[in-house]
DNA sequence: GAATAAACGAGACGGTACGTCTCGTCTTATG
DNA sequence: CATAAGACGAGACGTACCGTCTCGTTTATTC
């Protein structure tokens, strides 16, 4: 389990007899487990510290998480819930760009950073993997998805090729050069990514 | 240091005075960190685990390498140096394809496996992921570059999309579902890659 | 800390929050050294000699206590509680010379000679020593010490020597010989020991 | 072997076939090691220390000696063959406390403490204890035995009480106090020790 | 003078213990 | 009865020192 369940925190609910400090105690660990990451990288967060920070037991953490990393993707969340705004300026290739600008931003910043972390972790981690793709991968796949289809409604993207093909072929590089710093990441490089993959790399025949 | 110094053993240089560094040794000890490898993630081998297979000093290991992970780079390189054909079929696109599904196919070996491991590692151990790079990452893409080359000459890709840019196209896909398996990816998908990375996403004017 | 304080055990103590310290534990650390002591010198004992005897982790070990030596204080003094009875034969000089045979014989058996590794380990280590003092020297020379009381009373020991002075008199010699090893010391020894001391070792003017 | 077999160093006898001993590296390793004895205890000094000070390759010294223990009693002993002069006065007594006051000042000496390091190694390094008595018990206590034989001649100390004995009873006190530092010693107690030998103990019957 | 042999420096090496750290579980007293 | 406090077993970490070994160099004796 993970603490998501309690995030809707209805107060209908009839309250169970005994103890009701709960959500008192989850919050507290997403927020100290939240503060952490801003401050050190997913690896070196301990269990210990969580719960130094949170003014918590250790058994308390096992108790609603199996291990560290899955309250660090719980707690990422909670600080993710801001909508990011799509661009919608009639032109598909420009909502893209101007997307992409931004994702990029967001993924160099400190915040965007952890990202990585969770990918790095989840190759020895697949709970946390496959958390990561469920609360990350796909709610922010949205976004560029929507725009997609309105480019391809307005007859500017092909419509034959499949969508989340056309996703990875420009966030794919994107991840790829972050991941690794092979190459430079930026506004300049963001633009000629989008347009690359709009126009394809076949010579034009003249 | 990493022992990648020790192997071209030049054997004109004179001598140091005292004993010499044991190339039984340094093989020892990476032949035990290769089969290590094979049978168990980076991240679960221990420094103790390759002492003992190699018959070593945990201290010589330390003495040449500053930490396991380092180790593992040169172990892996050393099972590596099989040199990966580049195809030649007359076409760019053909050639890619190809290349591209071997590419895949390796990747998600247990070998290719490793190379996630460092990507993953390397986000928290920044002297790993700049050795991934110099030796893994740049000689990887030798090929690649020169069957653009080839295709830039035949007229079949733009030259005046950076080279660099148009393997990310190919390669930053591949690496990204590599890593988060959000899809799959197979040789159809490496076809499917090819061809929207050649003909680009922007819709045909009819 | 040694654990020496948790020996008296007073159950009015309002206990602490936490799980308690295990009494199994610091009994089964205890035992296991007692009897690594019987098999080899102190110096030759290891941390994790004593945790694997003990079935419990090295950090337990270095949690209550900072370092072997004084694991190895508390269990000698856990094995060596019985009260050496004192002789009373009337005679100030026999007491002295029938106690000071059966020191002998203590201090020449195994357990005796851990005395000896205390004092050599504690050359090195003045926490060591400082608590040798406490738990051994002060508590054994008690007895003798009430041997030289009755003497002094009885009108047969001189009462104006310090009485200090005139223990060591008496046993250091002994240690002398026992850690040095240049002069023999058995119960003969000890009878010669004993009178000289009571004698004076001035000629008697004839 | 120690050291000592070269100091004699006779000339007459057929050199060896290659290259010869060099008093040089030996002279080096003994003052290097006596450095060191000043500066820390023999216990914390290294034989890569030793090594490293005298500029001479650690295998060399373990050709020469069997451990740094044996090479620490060479080197202390060179710089001990100050012969300490033995007071006349006339009076045995008189002799013993003039000596005895000296003794204890050297004891408590930097240097002095090094002999309770001898001791100490000494239980657990049958060899270095051997060597210890060889080295310094015995031939320090000849002057002591000098003055035991005056005074025995001139009628001033029983002549029926073993010279050993008669020894230990003064250095054993000492000795004692010295290696667990339960009481004093000063020039205070020097006197006090030595009028206690000499009267005795026994009350003097008014 | 060349051959021979040991001493010597440098320093690599296997072995072993150190004391610390983090993990995830377990126990106990408190609210 | 859920928690906090925190003890605990397991086991990896990287360092230190030991005493041995293997080189290449130097210095002497012997042929």
């Amino acid at each position: 389990m993970t603490g998501e369940t309690i995030l809707p925190s209805r107060p209908d609910v009839p309250k169970r007899r005994g103890r009701q400090r709960s959500l008192v105690v989850q919050a507290a660990i997403l927020k100290a487990t939240g503060e952490l990451l801003e401050k050190k990288p997913l690896r070196e967060i301990t269990a210990d510290a969580i719960a130094r920070r949170a003014g918590v037991s250790k058994a308390t953490l096992y108790k609603w998480w199996p291990n560290k990393n899955l309250i660090a993707v719980d707690a990422f969340e909670a600080r993710m819930n801001e909508i990011v705004p799509i661009p919608d300026t009639g032109s598909a290739e420009k909502d893209f760009i101007e997307q992409f600008k931004s994702a990029i931003d967001f993924y160099k910043s400190p915040g965007g950073r952890i990202i990585c972390q969770f990918i790095a972790e989840g190759q020895s981690d697949s709970d946390l993997l496959a958390l990561f793709r469920e609360r990350f991968v796909k709610p922010r796949r949205e976004g560029p998805r929507l725009m997609w289809q309105r480019g391809v409604e307005r007859g500017e993207i092909r419509p034959d090729v499949d969508k989340e093909l056309f996703l990875d072929l420009i966030y794919g590089p994107m991840i790829y050069r972050l991941l690794v710093g092979h190459c430079p990441l930026d506004h300049t490089q963001a633009e000629a990514i989008i347009a690359a993959v709009f126009q394809g790399m076949k010579a034009i025949p003249s």
